[in-house]
DNA sequence: CTAGCCTTCTATCAAACGTTACAGCGCCAG
DNA sequence: CTGGCGCTGTAACGTTTGATAGAAGGCTAG
């Protein structure tokens, strides 16, 4: 009954101070100790008799290994695990984030904050997917469609105005057109259609995308983590967080993909790329105004 | 051709699931898949009651949701929640160092660090002017125009789009448009004329700069932080890094400016700007598939 | 050798849990 | 307006759970 240990605070990692306490533990105690370490976080996240088994003990056993570590009961112990856990896997910077909250300036109420970690998910989701999709986008065979929906049509133009710099064949569908019908007329098969679509999903473009599909085109989407309908039709899918602490969703993440898949469209398309823009830059000097 | 790592089925994820019938569930079950995404895995290791708190929601409605993703019990989605999070936090994707920021995302090439940067930095020197701007654009006795470069007009069209969602007088100035006259010509005194201008900086814009001065309009720039020559004329500048390992310059800083003095001028708008939005979500409801 | 303490297990209990049955509600067809 | 159906929350149930008390085993000090 060594009480006075009550809500201890975490101040660092659980599993170091695991580590660190390990040659303190009885012998009992360390093989729940290495079960934990061995299957962290997730052993220490069931119950309490599936985890003594996995330690090869009682328990009992594992409560008192739970009270050393200064928790009260095994749910507080769970909830710690969950928090630190779950900020783990949302990205190496958010703990910075979190550290610097309080210093942070209040005036964009975290907005900033969410919008970071937004790209930070986004472009981890992406990775897997991006040399394939840059791939696709560099493959002058196929043409290229880009649609989007009332909001997101505005990220497809970046993109199509990126595209339109780097390769010829690239066309933008504007929302609400009314030329729906002969842009599909276009499509042929292999051909790409990049689609954003966020909530709230409209009818339209997931109809010009069953349109597409019809044209055996292949379909990259561009939407948020509640998928739009049509994921289904996709072969590839890229899901941005979009929450951010204000009325709207954020279309900074879906801009963030756009640059990220068209740096590495450049690299796929090799040094031909860089001469394109060249020209192209040439060629509009006449209605800039100084460098 | 093989089934590419990305393609139709990658691994069905259990997260991608809940995604992909995020259609097919009903309005109560859709609360708890946004509960379950928006803190995945986490909220649903937790016990089903309090996860139905974070749902909004009650217990039976988790039971049937977790039924309908094809679990017998919730225990089971639990037990799978957790093999598949332990795999995913032993795998390449998340080899995080607790201690050090160590870790980088490597297949996108520091682009999303380097816009997370930026980012920071742009919210950081928006702060000071912030109040103002918002309260400017908050006032209804004030008409605004939003106008941007060849690139920059998307993200003049994302701060249109989301200002004509909160208050009237909104109108947006395509980039090459012929009728800047005529839009030149509504200008009144103490109007507002938002300028988007990164470079290379175009002879237009600043054209349409000079004379939205010379109708005693109000300017507010946002711009690169090599500044557009329209800052001689602006009462506020908002300077943007945009800087990325990449061929262009990166827009995602704009639009985060953009969110930012949107969240801002809803604030200054006070509740009335939230009744605007749901009547106009009302309007469109014809328009948009599923809620 | 034995008393005392520490560690660990078994047995037990109340609380919390997942689960099920049922009733209220809104919605659409007739 | 009415009947039926699907969706959802409330209430009750039996089970499992975390937690505790107490006994068995083993080690050390005296």
């Amino acid at each position: 009954m060594n009480g006075a240990r009550t809500g201890a605070r975490p101040a660092q990692s659980l599993q170091d101070r695991v580590r660190r306490d390990l040659p303190a533990f009885t012998e009992a105690e360390r093989r729940v100790a290495h079960a934990l370490l061995g299957e962290y976080p997730m052993a220490g996240l069931e119950t309490v008799a599936r985890f003594a088994r996995r330690a090869e003990t009682s328990g009992p056993t594992i409560l008192r290994f739970i009270n050393r570590l200064g928790f009260e009961s095994y749910a507080d112990f769970q909830d710690a695990l969950r928090t630190e856990t779950q900020a783990r896997l949302q990205g190496p910077l958010s703990r910075y984030d979190l550290r610097g909250q309080t210093s942070a300036p209040a005036a964009s109420g975290g907005l900033a904050v969410a919008m970071r970690q937004n790209i930070e998910t986004a472009a981890r989701d992406l990775a897997p997917s991006l040399p394939a999709i840059a791939e696709r986008l560099a493959d002058l065979d196929r043409k290229v469609l880009c649609i989007g929906g009332r909001f997101s049509w505005m990220i497809a133009g970046y993109l199509h105005a990126y595209l339109r710099e780097l390769r010829p064949n690239v066309r933008l569908v504007r929302d609400g057109s009314a030329s729906w019908a002969d842009d599909l007329l276009d499509v042929a098969p292999a051909d790409i259609v990049v689609v954003f679509d966020f909530r709230r999903y409209q009818r339209d473009v997931l109809e010009l995308a069953k349109g597409a599909v019809a044209q055996q085109a292949e379909i990259i989407l561009v939407t948020d983590i509640w998928y739009s309908p049509v994921a289904a039709l996709a072969q590839h899918v890229v899901a941005c967080p979009v929450s951010i602490p204000s009325a709207f969703d954020s279309g900074v993440t879906g801009l963030a993909v756009v640059e990220i898949i068209t740096a590495a469209v450049i690299d796929a398309l090799g040094p031909g790329s860089k001469g394109r823009i060249a020209t192209l830059e040439a060629l509009r000097k006449p209605f800039n105004l100084g460098p």
